[in-house]
DNA sequence: CCATCCTGAATTTTT
DNA sequence: TTCAGGATGG
C-alpha cells in the first residue's frame, strides 16, 4: 500500500474524488469545516505522486501567508511520511529526530521549493520580479524588476499630496481616505482612470480620474506599485503580451484556488487568462491541465474589498460543463462537518439561514452534541473581558489538556482588543494581538525600511525623502524643496539631482555637505547590492546612517523598544535570506515585508490566547472560541445596517466566527461601551435573536465554576436574556486562606490574610501583577473560584 | 531647524 | 481615549 492511499483514507468519499480529479475545471463547494482547504492540500500531494505532475507546473493560490505556509508544510510532512516508509520502511513519527530533519530537507528540496504556494499578490509580485519590463500601460508608464511597493500608508500619502499639493484641492470635499479607497476599488475592477471617467460622468467623477491619473503618473516616477497593481498589472500585462502569457500559461498546468468566494474580478480574470491563454471556450484545451478551486459563499466577507462572490457561483457555467448538481462532472460537494460539536453547528446553520441571498447548503455534524453554547451579557467592555479572562483561567485550570493557544478571542474591530489585554496582562496570561499595528508599519521599522528601498530602488522618492533627514541631520525642509523642485524641473528622479555633487553643492546651501554625505552612503551601497546579501546591506545602513546611535542617544524606554525592533527586523532579514527559497535580494526581502500581514507571526503551537478581528480569522479554527461585542451598531456595524446586502455580509461575518469554533462557543455583549471616550449604551445584536434559543445556556448545566456557597451564583450568571442587576456586593462567604478568587477589576488573586471576624471582615489578596491590596468583600464583588 | 503644546478627527473589515 | 498634524516659540 504507498503513503498516497494511505492518506486518502483521511478523506471521505467526497473529498476523495476531489482530491482524486486530474484534468479540467473542478469546482468544490461546502460549508465551513468541511474539509475544503484539506482537500486542496491533499490535492496537490496527489498530483504529484500519482500523476506525476512536476510540481514546478502547481500554481497554488491562498488567501494569506500564514494560509500557504501551512500548506506547505503539511505537503511536507505526507510526503516525509511517505518517504519514511519506502527508505526506511518506519513511520516517519518514529524515526529519530535526525532522520526526520534529513527526509524533511530532502522533501523540501525536491517538491516544495519548486511548488509556487502563495497569496495572489505575492505570487503575482514573483512574476513581475521577471517580467515587468516587458510591460506599458495605456499612458505609456513603464516600471523596472527593482520595483518597490507602496504599502497602504504610502499610497494614501500620495494620493493627499495630489489632492492639496497637486491639484490644490480642499482635503475636506476629497477626504484622500475615501479617495484612495475610491481609486482602489476601480483598480480591483480593472478600470483605469479613463475608464472610471467613463463610468462617472460628473464633477467628482472627473476629479477623482484626475488624482487616479497622477497617482498612476506618481508610482510609475518612483517606480513603485501598490497592492493592487500586483494583481492588475500582470493582468494586463497578460493581455497585451502574448508571449509573457504563453510562458506562464504553459508553466502552470495546475491552478488551485482555496477561499474562491473572495477574489474579486482581476484575480478571476488572471486565474481565467492563465487556464485558458485567453481562448474561447471552444478552443480550452484540458490536457494535462486543471483549474480547481474551493470556496464557501457564505463565508464571503470581503466585499468591501471588491470580492464577488458570484464568482464563485459562477464558476460552473464560466469553466465546468454547466449541468445541474444531480449531472456535472466539474462540482463537488463536501457535506460534512469535521471541526465544530453539533450545538454549534446547529447555531451556525440556523443564522445564516437568515440570509437570502444563498444556496441552501447541507451540513452535517460528525462531532458530538457538545457543551452548549453559552451567553453572557455583561455590564460593560471591562466586565465583559473580565468574564472572557475569568472563564479562560478557569478552564485552563479545569483542564489539564488544554492550553493558553486553544483559546481565542474575536471581534468586529480591532479597537475592541485593549480591556481584552489589559485583563490578559493583569493575570499573567500569554497573548497575542493579530492586527491593529504591524510590525512592518513601525516608525522605526519604515524608517530603516525606508533606507533599503531608496537603495534597492533609487528611483523610490518617497522613501528617499522619508530618511533624507531621519535621523536630523541639519537637511531641513527649504533644502529639500529646492531640491524636488529641481528634479520636478528637469524631469528626473530626486536621486539624480541628490546623487551629483555639483547640483547638490548649488541647491544645498549650507546643508550640502550633509546631503553630499547621505547621497554618499546611499549611493555606494546600490553599488553593492548585487554583490552583497541583504543582511550586510542593512547592517552597514544601521552602522552608517546613524539611527541607531540617535535612538540609543534618547535613551527612554520607547527608544530602546524601537532598537530592540530594529534587532528584530535584522533578524528577520538573515532567516529570509536562510530559507531564501526563491529571491534571496534586496528587493526580494522588501517585498516580502510589504506582503506580510500580522497573521504570519502567529506560529501554530504557541501557548498564547489568540485575539483578532473575525475577518482575520477566517480559514482557522479553536477548541475555544469567544465571540464579543454582540451589539447592534457595533455587530452588525452600524455602517452595514441600511443596506441589506452589507448586512446579510455582516451576518456572514458571524458564521465565519461562529464555525470557527471546535469544541467550546462563548457569546458576548455589553450593555454599555466607551466609545472615543465617552460612555454610549448598547443593545444585544440582532444576530443572537437569530440564534435557536434552546441551544444556548446563560448558566453552566453542571455547575462547575463561580458558585458561591450562598446560592445564588453571581448576578452575571442569571437569566441572562433579562436585565441584571449586577453591582449587588458579594454575598456572605467564609473566607479563607488560599482561597482563589476574583474580583471586579483587579482581575483573580489569592488571599493571603484574613483580618477581624463575623460581619467586619477584610481580606488581603495577593493580586498577580499588582501586588497585594486589602479588600472589603462587603463593598467590592467578590467571588470565590471553586 | 527643531521640540513641544494644542486641536480635532477617528474605528469597520485587509492583501 | 488616542493620535496625527498644525501652530508656536526657542
Ligand atoms: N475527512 C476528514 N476526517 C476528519 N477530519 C477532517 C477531514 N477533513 C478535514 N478534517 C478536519 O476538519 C477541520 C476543517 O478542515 P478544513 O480547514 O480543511 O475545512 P475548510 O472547509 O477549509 O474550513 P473553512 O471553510 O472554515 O475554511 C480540520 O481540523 C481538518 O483537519
Amino acid at each position: 500500500m504507498t503513503t498516497t492511499t494511505d492518506s486518502l483514507s483521511h478523506l471521505n468519499p467526497h473529498q476523495r474524488r476531489a482530491v482524486e480529479h486530474f484534468c479540467g475545471p473542478l469546482l468544490v463547494v461546502a460549508g465551513a469545516g468541511s474539509g475544503k482547504t484539506r482537500a486542496l492540500t491533499y490535492r496537490i500531494a496527489n498530483l504529484i505522486t500519482e500523476h506525476k505532475v512536476n510540481p514546478e507546473n502547481i500554481l497554488a493560490v491562498t488567501f494569506t501567508n500564514k494560509a500557504a505556509r501551512e500548506m506547505k508544510e503539511r505537503i511536507q510532512k505526507l510526503f516525509a511520511e511517505q518517504m519514511a516508509l519506502s527508505e526506511y520502511g518506519e513511520r516517519y513519527d518514529l524515526l529519530p529526530e535526525y532522520d526526520q530533519v534529513k527526509l524533511r530537507s530532502k522533501v523540501y528540496k525536491l517538491v516544495i521549493k519548486d511548488l509556487w504556494c502563495g497569496t495572489f499578490h505575492s505570487l503575482l509580485s514573483r512574476i513581475l520580479r521577471f517580467d515587468i519590463e516587458k510591460y506599458q500601460d495605456e499612458n505609456g508608464r513603464a516600471w523596472k524588476k527593482n520595483f518597490s511597493i507602496f504599502d497602504e500608508s504610502d499610497a494614501q500619502s500620495l494620493v493627499k499630496e495630489i489632492v492639496t499639493k497637486q491639484l490644490n484641492l480642499s482635503d475636506k470635499k476629497f477626504n484622500p481616505r475615501s479617495v484612495r479607497y475610491t481609486i482602489s476599488n476601480a483598480k480591483n475592477q480593472g478600470l483605469s482612470p479613463k475608464d472610471y471617467e467613463k463610468e462617472e460622468p460628473n464633477y467628482k467623477g472627473r476629479v477623482i480620474a484626475e488624482v487616479y491619473n497622477c497617482y498612476q503618473d506618481r508610482l510609475a516616477a518612483n517606480n513603485a506599485l501598490d497592492f493592487d497593481d500586483l494583481i492588475l498589472v500582470p493582468v494586463r500585462l497578460f493581455q497585451q503580451n502574448e508571449q509573457v502569457l504563453g510562458y506562464w500559461h504553459n508553466k502552470f498546468r495546475h491552478i488551485l484556488v482555496d477561499e474562491y468566494q473572495d477574489t474579486n474580478r482581476t484575480q478571476y480574470q488572471l486565474i481565467s487568462l492563465l487556464a485558458t491563454y485567453g481562448e474561447q471556450k471552444s478552443h480550452w484545451k484540458w490536457q494535462n491541465r486543471s483549474v480547481f478551486v474551493v470556496g464557501d459563499a457564505d463565508q464571503s466577507i470581503y466585499s468591501f474589498r471588491m470580492a464577488d462572490f458570484t464568482i464563485l457561483l459562477d464558476f460552473q457555467q464560466d469553466f465546468g460543463d454547466g449541468l445541474d448538481d444531480d449531472d456535472t462532472r466539474s462540482m463537488v460537494k463536501l457535506e460534512e462537518n469535521y471541526r465544530s460539536c453539533e450545538n454549534i453547528l446547529q447555531a451556525a446553520n440556523h443564522l445564516i439561514e437568515n440570509n437570502t441571498q444563498r444556496i441552501d447548503k447541507v451540513l452535517k455534524a460528525t462531532r458530538g452534541e457538545g457543551e452548549q453554547i453559552f451567553y453572557f451579557k455583561a455590564d460593560d467592555e471591562v466586565a465583559e473581558a473580565n468574564f472572557v479572562i475569568n472563564k479562560i483561567r478557569s478552564l485552563e485550570k479545569e483542564n489539564p489538556d488544554i492550553n493558553w493557544g486553544n483559546f481565542s478571542i474575536l471581534y468586529r474591530t480591532n479597537a475592541q482588543s485593549r480591556p481584552f489585554e489589559d485583563m490578559l496582562v493583569r493575570n499573567g496570561i500569554p497573548y497575542t494581538v493579530v492586527g491593529g499595528l504591524k510590525f512592518y508599519d513601525r516608525k522605526e521599522i519604515k524608517d530603516v525600511l525606508g533606507y533599503l528601498r531608496a537603495i534597492a530602488n533609487p528611483a523610490d522618492t518617497v522613501s528617499l525623502l522619508r530618511v533624507i533627514n531621519t535621523p536630523r541631520r541639519g537637511i531641513g525642509k527649504a533644502t529639500i524643496e529646492n531640491l524636488t523642485n529641481a528634479a520636478q524641473e528637469l524631469g528626473v528622479s530626486l536621486w539624480e539631482i541628490l546623487s551629483d555633487e555639483t547640483s547638490v553643492n548649488t541647491l544645498g546651501g549650507r546643508s550640502a555637505k550633509s546631503v553630499n554625505n547621505f547621497a554618499k552612503m546611499i549611493g555606494r551601497l546600490q553599488q553593492e547590492v548585487e554583490n552583497l546579501p541583504a543582511s550586510e546591506i542593512l547592517q552597514t545602513v544601521l552602522d552608517e546612517s546613524g539611527y541607531v546611535q540617535d535612538l540609543h542617544k534618547q535613551g527612554n524606554d520607547e527608544a530602546e523598544d524601537r532598537i530592540r525592533n530594529v534587532g528584530e527586523l535584522y533578524n528577520a532579514v538573515r532567516q529570509y535570506e536562510e530559507e531564501a527559497e526563491q529571491d534571496a535580494s534586496l528587493a526580494g526581502f522588501l517585498a516580502s515585508t510589504a506582503l506580510s500581514s500580522d497573521l504570519d507571526n502567529v506560529k501554530e503551537g504557541q501557548s498564547a490566547v489568540s485575539l483578532m478581528t473575525l475577518h482575520s480569522s477566517k480559514g482557522l479554527e479553536f477548541p475555544v472560541v469567544f465571540l464579543v461585542g454582540l451589539e447592534q451598531g457595533l455587530f452588525p456595524n452600524y455602517r452595514s445596517m441600511n443596506d441589506p446586502a452589507s448586512l446579510e455580509e455582516e451576518r456572514r461575518l458571524c458564521y465565519v466566527g461562529i464555525t470557527r469554533a471546535q469544541e467550546r462557543l462563548f457569546l458576548s455583549h455589553a450593555r454599555e461601551r466607551r466609545l472615543y471616550g465617552t460612555r454610549e449604551p448598547a443593545v444585544r445584536s440582532q444576530f443572537l435573536d437569530e440564534l435557536p434559543r434552546e441551544l444556548l445556556a446563560t448558566q453552566y448545566p453542571r455547575s462547575v465554576t463561580y458558585t458561591n456557597t450562598g446560592g445564588r451564583t453571581s448576578a452575571s450568571y442569571n437569566n441572562g436574556f433579562e436585565s441584571t442587576s449586577s453591582s449587588k456586593p458579594t454575598a456572605n462567604v467564609n473566607w479563607q486562606v488560599g482561597d482563589k478568587v476574583m474580583h471586579k477589576s483587579f482581575g483573580a488573586g489569592e488571599i493571603t490574610h484574613i483580618f477581624g471576624g463575623g460581619n467586619k471582615v477584610s481580606v488581603a489578596i495577593k493580586f498577580p501583577g499588582l501586588g497585594q491590596k486589602i479588600i472589603d468583600p462587603r463593598v467590592a464583588q467578590l467571588q470565590k473560584m471553586e
